[in-house]
DNA sequence: CACAATTCAGTTGTGCACAATCAAAATGCG
DNA sequence: CGCATTTTGATTGTGCACAACTGAATTGTG
């Protein structure tokens, strides 16, 4: 079934030897990358169970914990205001925004300015479930056993690992545009 | 009717400063947990657009990439082999590996001693493969910007949270096992 | 041997991520 | 004004994560 025990540690060679990468050695290239990506992999995964465990009981999964936190924070938002400040497009959020209405929690909306435009208003249930989920924040410090000061920290890093990495993939998107001459 | 109060913030100035979160050290709970989940998922998903890219002139995805590395690694393995290494269940592994057979890098047997078990080989294309992968870690650790210590102590960072998260996931689980007596 | 429990892979269903594409509305330009 | 371009959201299709379940094979016990 699913994962049990198994320690992280499993196959990973320790490799506390030498700091720097020994000569000639391409094959541990493939190693030491599979554990630095793994890690990565882990984590994210492992906190995405934790959120799983904790947002539980307000019935919401974490992208849409995501998407409540700015409504409660912001207000009635469009769409493209969600988009924007959560980094994900349409085709996540269009169907996650359904749920959200599915479950009584927002309201979409058409502008009436812009036709195009939808806007994402909370019910009153929606803002109901804040009070409920004030206890989310101080459950998950608990569980990732970090400090305020670690987990700014940790927060610190992981942006300017976000921007380094946008960075490259921006700039390889260039390196290979597609033509444009593509007719559908 | 266009009764929308107009937010003159509202294209998203995160550099507006912390003007709006005046009230209540519990708001400030809420918009700070939106800040590391985020930064969390946005590094994961960062890292993802980078693998892609990069594993694109290979024909993989990342979770097809990690299954590739255990087998260039060690070899034959069983599907719970894999599961156990890179910590995906059967849900998750049977139709990748269907996908892997597919193109061609892998072959699926039966074991003969335990018929329950599926041995994973790799073919000769997934062997050549390995050459050509070569590259990508060096790509990687240069999308990162992070040098090999720094990479080092991310992965410790990122195992001891992952431990720390685990543990919680399984702590609640066993606070509320299953419920009552589910015949089937 | 019979029978229950366990192991292992597969299947189903739900939800998210992302690329590609489309339609409608707004906007810009001659 | 007429028409191309841009913007915005939705839709489609592929792939992954995970829970729950099925089913076959093995193992343990009497």
């Amino acid at each position: 079934m699913s994962h049990q025990e198994s320690r992280p540690t499993e196959a990973g060679r320790p490799a506390a030897g030498p700091g720097d990468v020994a000569p000639g050695v391409e094959d541990d290239f493939l190693v030491l990358d599979r554990q630095i990506c793994f890690s990565l992999n882990a984590a994210s995964r492992a906190f995405n169970g934790v959120y799983r465990v904790v947002l539980k009981e307000l019935g919401l999964t974490y992208p849409q914990y995501l998407v409540m936190l700015v409504l409660w924070e912001h207000g009635t938002t469009p769409v493209k205001g969600l988009g924007e400040r959560l980094r994900l497009d349409s085709g996540t959020l269009s169907p996650l925004l359904k749920r959200l209405e599915a479950a009584g929690l927002v309201r979409r909306e058409r502008s009436a300015e812009d036709e195009r435009s939808v806007q994402i208003h909370l019910t009153p249930d929606g803002e109901a479930l804040r009070d409920r989920a004030r206890r989310v924040p101080l459950r998950i410090a608990a569980a990732t056993g970090l400090g305020h000061q670690d987990a700014l920290a940790l927060r610190a890093l992981l942006d300017g690992l976000t921007e380094a990495l946008d960075d490259f993939t921006r700039t390889e998107a260039v390196a290979d545009p597609s033509p444009p001459g593509t007719v559908r």
